[in-house]
DNA sequence: CTTTTTAAATACTTGAAGTACCCTAAAAGG
DNA sequence: CCTTTTAGGGTACTTCAAGTATTTAAAAAG
């Protein structure tokens, strides 16, 4: 028999185990059960340490995606117009997407809705960016204030208004369909400025 | 004990519980054999007519809610700018969302999720409004084209701008958001209108 | 009146989540 | 070293809801 792991080596062997078999097998179809098996050791190790098969997932996510890298690698676009930053935030999430896999997403999604809700906005904001994207829309959004390039003081919008990057996301998780650079600048050109400046 | 109901009878039996069950305990807590126990049968006779709760629930809205009534006294708005007939476009699905509930709502299309996709569009769509949100959609942006409202074909819009009422209200449903009339006059106003106009 | 259909009642199977418990290896502390 | 504490291994169990199977009997059809 192997020998017995303990602490941050068995953490390491779930999380693991979770990270492949969300290649393989994918979020939906996976058990918790199927994780445990294949990390060589049982559901207890697990719900020792998250509570769902959504925050074993998130956790294996963070360990071996480059959401880490990249939110600490990344500034608040500032480019001198409102379209171009908007194209350089929408691509942040291009980065962020490709390695989980839209439909990874999508079922991951589909667990945490029931904590969707106004009253918990926090939630959903959460699993992608930790408000980071929130938060460099509104310094996009003052700064084309201050250019002149938006007539009105972005902390006044309506909160739908500020949510539509997220929300073009959210649906474009929904509907598997891609997110490419194409994507991204129809998003911007066709959608996001035209709103934006008719604030 | 009662006489042994079939048919019809029994069919109606089901979805009044169903209905009636979707007011009290709501959609998501609901189970097969609450619906069956409620309707004083079992299971099987559920299953004989419909194949998840999911669309027993469906039949169920269609019989008791005013789905039907609506849409069938509905044309598409012409009033003359492009304003007017959006407003009166996204007060439809104010009608139909109130006696459901959004909560209920929500929780069927998580149900619905799986099977949403770019390739299965008809499937979402169908959910509100039968197509019909989107062919009156179509109408209402052909009219302002001719008005010279709208710069470009509607036909060569990206779909996604075309799904831009729909994805408003999906996303309004996930966050169980309130839909009322400001929540219309803010969607048409500060997005719906910017964007068409933008095309 | 006989046959066919189909609901009623009940029990069962399945799949996954989540829990309980006992045992023992590994770490920690003296 | 030796003892104590901690936490994983293994296994079995509970729960919940979905979904299926079976037997019985009532209603419909001829």
């Amino acid at each position: 028999m192997a020998q017995r792991r303990r602490g941050k080596e068995l953490e390491d062997a779930i999380l693991t185990s979770t990270w492949q078999l969300l290649q393989t097998t994918g979020y939906t179809p996976m058990t918790m059960d199927d994780i445990a098996g294949t990390a060589h050791t049982n559901k207890n190790a697990i719900y020792r340490r998250w509570n769902t098969k959504l925050e074993v997932t998130v956790a294996a996510i963070r360990k071996f995606s480059p959401v880490a890298e990249v939110f600490a690698s990344l500034k608040a676009p500032n480019n001198g117009s409102l379209r171009a930053d908007l194209i350089e935030l929408m691509n942040i999430p291009l980065t962020l997407i490709r390695p989980i896999g839209l439909k990874n997403i999508k079922g991951a999604l589909r667990d945490a809705l029931p904590n969707f809700s106004k009253a918990n906005a926090e939630s959903y904001r959460r699993i992608f960016d930790e408000n980071i994207l929130r938060n460099y829309l509104m310094t996009i959004l003052q700064n084309a204030y201050k250019r002149g390039e938006v007539k009105t003081d972005p902390e006044t919008f309506p909160e739908t208004v500020i949510n539509m990057p997220i929300f073009l996301l959210i649906t474009r998780i929904i509907s598997e369909d891609h997110y490419d650079q194409e994507t991204v600048l129809m998003f911007v050109n066709k959608i996001l400025v035209p709103v934006f400046a008719a604030q």
